[in-house]
DNA sequence: ATATAATACCGATTGACGGTCGGTTTAATT
DNA sequence: AATTAAACCGACCGTCAATCGGTATTATAT
């Protein structure tokens, strides 16, 4: 997740700049961060490119899109089929932390349909 | 899963049932049933009570809540400290199966509102 | 072009965990 | 008391993440 994070806020590095953010604070070696940075391009979830001699490594999916794919299997594997549930426990964790998220997330929702030219309750 | 699944449809049942019902049909022993619902009981999504010498098990928490608690656990781990994209990726979520969801999730929105004392925009 | 330094690449270890089971003990049934 | 049904304990296997060391490969600097 630190390697995704540091991806994510920073854009593409190589496996060097990594472990010089996140590795040395952890007294972990440049190696584990190679194939941390391996199993992750493995996945799917990094690109790499060769640059000179090293790998340069990107992200392919944003955070958000992750999220998504990630609740998607949860959903999936514990009650597929049950969308309502799931929409349910949207609500609930949005407002969970704070109400005022009830807001936003209505606001999102109207701002998604602008987006996708849909009418409210069509 | 198959184990949670029956006993949230089917009410409370010791090994020996959860076997007959499971466990025959796919040829695993008796022992591997007693010791799934041993983990998940360890795990504290199922209670038991002894009834005569055998246990009998229960479900803690309903399919949605479990939901909810796993999407809650993706979240924090992808995601704490970005509300506003878990919020856009609730909505989108929702919207990726059915347009309709997104009607169908701001009802939501009205109903935890209703249920909770607040108004809109608060 | 050669020595050096930086990387990739391969393989090993450890620790968790789920699925699976066998053997032993304990407790109920007859 | 003999039998049977469970619980309980520990074991094995496969997978997977975290971690690293060693070796091969490829630049870079001399």
């Amino acid at each position: 997740m630190a390697v995704l994070e540091h991806l994510w806020s920073n854009g593409e590095f190589d496996t060097k700049d990594v472990h010089a953010v996140l590795g040395k604070a952890r007294g972990i070696s440049h190696n584990t961060i190679q194939s941390t940075l391996e199993r992750l391009f493995k996945k799917k979830l990094l690109t790499r490119k060769k640059v000179s001699y090293a790998y340069v490594y990107q992200t392919v999916v944003a955070r958000d899109e992750l999220m998504g794919q990630m609740i998607n299997d949860v959903v999936n594997t514990i009650s597929k089929d049950n969308t309502d549930g799931m929409l349910a426990a949207f609500v609930d964790i949005a407002a969970r932390t704070d109400d005022a998220h009830l807001d936003r997330l209505e606001q999102l929702i109207n701002e998604y349909r602008s987006n996708h030219g849909n009418k409210p309750c069509s």
